[in-house]
DNA sequence: AATGAGGGCAACCGCTCCATT
DNA sequence: GAATGGAGCGGTTGCCCTCAT
């Protein structure tokens, strides 16, 4: 191979190589990643200007240290996803998969081990993320300020996005993805628009922990667009629950659109919704629809 | 003050997936 | 259908910093 011949730059990153990544990335835009890494003159794979970019150099990144509301939402998501950081990311605007990944590995995991010793759980034997996952569904690890996750998830949603929510008309509201997090939710539901957002007010549950939201309002804002956007393209892929929950997300959109803008409904399952949809439900392999078969039962056309 | 251990983070590696030829 | 290359993802490594001794 030609390129071998030239010689690319490992490790650290320097200040001059921010720049003109950061520079190249301002004026050209996202391309062929290989193609950058030559034009901006960097000696640097293509490869690493992509996790550079992504993990560093992203405008959008939100930075320092996790609050104790990310946290759980981390620790809910991963009991639903399992390792897929990327997707949880997508989930945690301003956050990065590798920086989700890190923080599990350092932060959580040893938590919840310490947890899980504490319980003198049986499940101490397993392979850990197996474990960690049983423990989190099976309780072991508090959901008892569940209500703080949907909070701060909305409230992360809504301070990243809250320019661009803002700017955003109905229609693109309703184009928007919604969160995995409202799809595991049932119960009585309640929805409304204000001028410049839709919200959702009723009371939610996820997997048995009461998110005790019943005087909350909060606002539905698309999946992190500038994740979206900056991975590429796998927009419509994420995955698809994205698109599950954008059916229901629409349809309950359409409801408020058809209903003067309020809607007052939704008291039973899902369950139909998700039937009638069935066909689109290619799930992937760690069969998501079955989850949400369990998780929702709300019917928003009764 | 020196030093060793542990933790956190940035970056690399290897694999898979997908699009293109 | 096979080969190839680019992109993305998750696992792992290694460096640096902090803190306890």
């Amino acid at each position: 191979m030609i390129t071998t011949t030239m010689k690319m730059r490992k490790g650290l990153w320097s200040p001059e190589e921010d720049d003109k990544l950061m520079n190249y990335m301002v004026t050209n835009g996202q391309g062929c990643w290989s193609d950058i890494a030559r034009n901006a003159g960097l000696q640097r794979c293509g490869k690493s200007c992509r996790l550079r970019w992504i993990n560093y150099l992203r405008p959008d990144l939100k930075r320092g240290a996790f609050s104790p509301q990310e946290e759980e939402v981390i620790i809910h998501l991963h009991s639903l996803l399992g390792n897929r950081w990327s997707q949880i990311a997508a989930r945690l605007p301003g956050r990065t998969d590798n920086e989700i990944k890190n923080f599990w590995n350092s932060t959580v995991k040893k938590r919840l081990k310490k947890t899980t010793s504490n319980s003198s759980s049986p499940n101490t034997s397993h392979d850990s993320s197996s474990s960690e996952h049983k423990d989190i569904m099976g309780g072991s690890v508090s959901m008892h300020d569940s209500s703080n996750i949907m909070a701060m998830y909305m409230d992360a949603t809504r301070r990243s996005s809250s320019s661009s929510l803002q700017a955003m008309n109905i229609s693109q509201v309703m184009e928007s993805n919604m969160p995995i997090l409202h799809a595991s939710c049932y119960g009585t539901l309640e929805v409304g628009m204000d001028s410049n957002a839709i919200s959702y007010h009723g009371c939610y549950e996820i997997f048995g922990g009461n998110l005790g939201l019943e005087d909350e309002i909060f606002n539905i804002t698309p999946l992190d667009n500038s994740t979206s956007i900056d991975h590429g393209i796998k927009t419509e892929n994420l995955d698809q629950n994205s698109i599950v929950t954008n059916n229901m997300n629409n349809m309950i959109m359409n409801q408020c659109y058809n209903n003067n803008n309020t809607l007052h409904a939704i008291n039973e399952g899902f369950e139909n919704c998700w039937e009638g949809a069935g066909d689109e439900l290619k799930v992937e392999e760690w069969d998501f629809e079955e989850l949400m078969r369990e998780s929702c039962t709300f019917d928003p056309y009764t």
